[in-house]
Order: C-alpha cells, then structure tokens, then sequence
DNA sequence: TTGAAAGCGCTAACAA
DNA sequence: TTGTTAGCGCTTTCAA
C-alpha cells in the first residue's frame, strides 16, 4: 500500500536508479525523463523511507537529548523552554530529536552508549554539566560528536555555549552590596553542578571584592526546586541573627525562599532581600517580582543545536565555545537593607 | 571499526544467520554454539544496528510527539512533567521518543504526515486536544495507532487519557458559591481547545445549578500565559463593579491574575477570591498559595503512553477511555466574600 | 543518459 | 541444529 522507488520505476519504465537520481535532483538525468518521473511520484504520493535512507547513509539524522532528573517527576519551565529552542532549531535543520530522561549515574551512562552503538544519535546535547562529567568524559573518548549548554574542567575539547554564571553573580554581590547589605545567606545547588560552582565562586569572588566574607555557615544546599528553597529558607530563618539577605542559586528555589520568608511573616524586598538566577517567566509575576540574572534560554537552546549539527556535518575539528554576559534583572524582591 | 554480525559469523565460524538466532534467544540454537557466539559478541563489544533492525522490521520502534506552542517559546511547567511521564514510560517499554514544537496549523498537519510516511514513528501521542482537531481527523482516516491525552467530539473512536474538566470545575463553582460569590468572572482560554470549552461548561453547569449564571460580560480570553491572566485581570479590575472571585481556565493565568490583583493594591484571598486549574507545584509556593484542581500530569503522561503501545503492539481495535476524576485544591487564594 | 548490481546490517522462510 | 537465500528500501559505483 505504501508507494515505494520500486512502483514509480515499474509506472514510467524507467530503472529504479534512474528513479532514485531524478528524485534526489542529480544533473545527469534528461529533463524529460526527470519531469515524468517527480510527475507521477507526486501523483502516487510517494515519499522515501526515512528508515532505509538512513541505513544506506549510515547516519540517523537524529540528536539525542538526555534530560537529568532527579526525582521521576520534574517541572522546570526552565527545561521546557530550553527543549523549545533545541526543538525548533533541530525541525529547522532536519534533524530528529531524540528526548529522554534519566538519574544522572551508571544507567545515564549506559544510556549514552546504547544510543551510540545502536547507531540511533548523529550526536548528543549534554546539559547540566557535572564537575568530572562522566557523560562528557565518556563522549570525548570515543570521540563521538556532541555540543554542550555549560562547561567542565575540559571544556577546552568541546563546543559548548554557557553564560557566565560567575559574572552574573558578581552582578548580584554589587547590587546587594550597594544595598547596604552584609550579611548575606546563599542556597546552593548541589556543588557537584559546574554552573552551581560556577556561581558559587562568582558570589564568593564579587563579595570579596567588596571586602565581604561569604559566612560558612550561612551556606545551605538546596534541590534545585521551590520546595528546596522554602526549606533552606525556613532553616536560615530560625538561626539567631538571620541574614539580610539570601542569594539563591537559581529562581525556582529563589520563590521558595519568598514563600517562606512571606510565611514567617517577613516583607521581601524591605525587611528581607532575596535574588534568583535564570530569569524564568515566572520571577517577574511572583509578589515580589524576582530580582534575578536573566539567561537567555531559548536561544541558548536554538544555538547549541546549530553548534552541535555544524560539527556533525563539517566535521569542524576546532572546538567553538560562546560565553554570554549576562543581565542582571532588578526587580522588588530586593532593597536597601535597614 | 564497528562490530557486525558478520564479524561474529567469521570469529566462532557460523553462519550469520545463526548468530542472529543466538543473539534474539531462538532455541532453536544448540546450547554450546550460543554460549559461543554469546561470548564473542561479548568480548567484541556487539549490538545490533537500530537502523537496520527496524529497516528490517519495517517499524521505527519510536513513538511521536508534537508539542503545540503558539508563540516559538514556551515556558510551562505543565508540559515539562507531561513530557517527563510519557519519556519515562517509552523508555521503559524500550520505544524512542521524537519530540517536537509546532504552532498549530497546516505546517503542523504536514510534519504529523511526513512522519507517517516516512515510516518515522509507529504512533503519535497527541496532545492539548482542539474543537474539529484536523490532526485526530488526519490519524483516524489514515488509520494510524495513536492515543490522545484529552478529548474531542469523536472521542468515541479513539483512546483517550484525560481528566473531567466538566467535574473539576463544578468543583470549583461549588467552593466559591459556598465561600458566598455571586459576581464571578471566568479568565479562559481560547474556547478552541476541547479542555477550556469543557472546564467553560463546567463553570456554567456548576453554577447554575447553584442557581446563578455566569455574567457574559465578565469573561475574558487569556492565551494560557501568567501575561495573559494579568492582562485579563488588570481589565477585569477596571470595570465600574468589579467581580469578587476570579476562575482562570489554568494556573499560569491564574498565578498572573493573582499578581495584578496585588498591583492594584487587593488582597488575594480576602479582597478577591482567584482559582486556577493543573495543580501546578509553584500554586502551593505562591503567595497566596493558589487554589486549584490538581490534575496527575505525570502520571497521565505515563499513562497515555502505555496506552499508545498497546495500540502499537496489540493492535488493540476497541479504544480505551480513561476519565480521571480530579481533585480540589483548597488553599488561601480563596476566601469568604466580604 | 541510463541500468545492472552490490551493499547498508539485519531477519526469516525454507531447505538441508 | 545449521546454512542458503531473499529481501526490507534505498543509494551509488561501475559499465554500457
């Protein structure tokens, strides 16, 4: 029922190669011979097998992207915009993509390798890099083609695009600093995570600039999520001498930390001043709206995927990597301390 | 430099094809030979090329999903544990999942045929289903294997998860008649989608049978987004009288209509009551915390994917219909009116 | 300008 | 129990 080269070839008399030429648009097929033949493969409705193309070319037209979660369930607008950008960009280039999601660990792993070897994936986009990311340690390798939205301690050997989160957060350490503030707590994602890293020692490094000394103990690891940020907040809340302000590592967590500190009776923005890191949407209709560094997101996503297809085609050997600036986002979440 | 069947045939000296029996487990494989081409294949680091195993097959072992997005971004939490769900469970049941975005319209219609016909995938999940939905038109003519998470006016024909919006909004219409409203405005979403007019029925149902009608004048259209539900509530603030509880079709809209109130100087909760619908995790962490009907978006997701495969595999012919009945929410975004 | 034939890597009907 | 052969649908080399 399906129309294939074969049944166009036996309808206009001609070989199945010749078919196969006309239809891939070589030049050496008589204009004549090539009209019929795109004229009844459109009649019959033909259109190729993506499966056998594939096979014959040995390449599978697809990108993989493994999602890390930690928990099965996971609700990050953050993920979906990113995935929005890496969809379009891929539709645009025609490639497929291949989405999944796994736990970072052993399984991850060998998730990449089935991939790999099965011939499914042209190439993968890692994200959410890990300080000795066995992913890209893995990939480098067995140097298999792949782009990355951060970076690790070898970035130097892969494309990747990434924002300066330890730029951003010097923006951050500035503004809190010019607000007066002093004692400033931090919710960190799990270290582990080069952009938490990265962020980290961006706070630490723009506080000591201002002669601050980022205190240990105000220092709590949270999960990335709201819940982790309103427990983090909750626990700093009950220290003796609570801090002015609280830093979060990214804005999911940041709300978290608005939502307990508005549960423990506090105003955010006067009475205490709390910053976030990304800039989802939902940080500017948050009560207070979010003070936070803004990151690009979608985009980020649409050129990661234009990197990683240039090195699948080009078979470009010198690594690009793109650093952005990013902007720092004032809003009422945070003001002079008193 | 990669390992074929061939290369094991030549090594322990069988045939191809009976090394392909012994790898897929026939029995029809003398023990000792198995146990000999299962080592080689072992120690030479075999697996099978995907492409041709499904060239072969003549299936794609991967299961399609396009995601609608009106504008090319898109930022919703909603969607991300969707795509969680049904990722986890395709993977689990060893299909390949092909995400991608598409505004709707006929550019959408196109890419579900080129998929179809180029043997891309083996079924489609289909999702945010639309009043006269072309591409549950289009799959049900061609007769191809796919499973909806909402429902449509020939939801008869097909399988579908979705939950009772219907319910969930009388739900809503009952909680707000007994906190003592009576001018009710409705924030909804394009009444194209199968979902917004069936929770818009839902409200009028609701509340007629608590004998009030739902003043035309007080619905707006929101496009899903935390900016729509402000802009609509910002308007709905200008009006001469202004309603004392506002339902918004969905949280995000909720979440924005709950942030103009508070610009306006309302208290959210006392002032004006404000509900959404999905149950999104941020509605529990807003300030107030939003009242809702919680919908199991992952668990759907898993869900309508298992469903699919069965479609896939059994060709199961009798569609399967599952109707959840959601939950309330009832948290401080909604108070006694005064 | 066209066609025959080989081959991508695999599975399976049939024969031995 | 094993092997021969054909074939999935396509591209491409080589020869005519």
């Amino acid at each position: 029922m399906k129309v294939r080269i074969k049944d166009i070839a036996k309808k206009v008399g001609f070989s199945i190669t010749t078919v196969s030429r006309a239809l891939n648009g070589y030049d050496d097929v008589s204009p004549e011979t090539k009209s019929l033949i795109l004229q009844a493969a459109k009649e019959m409705g033909y259109s190729p097998n993506t499966l056998a193309q594939r096979l014959q070319k040995q390449q599978s037209d697809t990108i993989g992207l493994v999602l890390p979660t930690f928990s099965p369930r996971f609700s990050d607008p953050y993920f979906s915009e990113l995935l929005a950008g890496i969809g379009n960009k891929s539709a645009e280039l025609g490639y497929d993509l291949l989405v999944s999601t796994r736990a970072p660990g052993p399984q991850e792993d060998a998730y990449y390798k089935k991939l790999i070897e099965g011939g499914r994936v042209d190439g993968f986009i890692v994200v959410r890099t890990r300080i000795r990311d066995s992913r890209i340690k893995y990939l480098l390798e067995r140097n298999f083609p792949f782009s990355v939205f951060g970076r690790s301690e070898d970035s130097d050997h892969y494309s990747y695009v990434d924002e300066d989160g330890y730029y951003g957060m010097q923006l951050i350490a500035d503004h809190l600093v010019d607000l007066g503030h002093q004692r400033i707590a931090f919710i960190t994602p799990d270290l582990g995570f080069t952009f938490a890293d990265e962020r980290y020692r961006g706070l630490v490094a723009g506080l000591q600039k201002r002669g601050i000394t980022l205190n240990e103990t105000l220092i709590m690891q949270g999960d990335l999520t709201q819940r982790g940020g309103y427990e983090c907040c909750e626990a700093l809340l009950k220290r003796s001498e609570i801090p002015t302000a609280i830093v979060a590592g990214n804005d999911l967590m940041a709300l978290g930390a608005i939502s307990a500190a508005q549960d423990k009776g506090l105003q955010v923005g006067t009475d205490i001043s709390i910053t976030g890191f990304d800039g989802i949407p939902m940080g500017e209709y948050f009560h207070p709206p979010l003070t936070t560094v803004n990151q690009p997101v979608y985009k980020i996503g649409a050129m990661v995927c234009n990197m990683l297809v240039k090195i699948i085609k080009d078979k470009v050997e010198v690594p690009e990597h793109i650093l952005l600036k990013p902007d720092l986002l004032i809003r009422n979440s945070t003001g002079e301390v008193r």
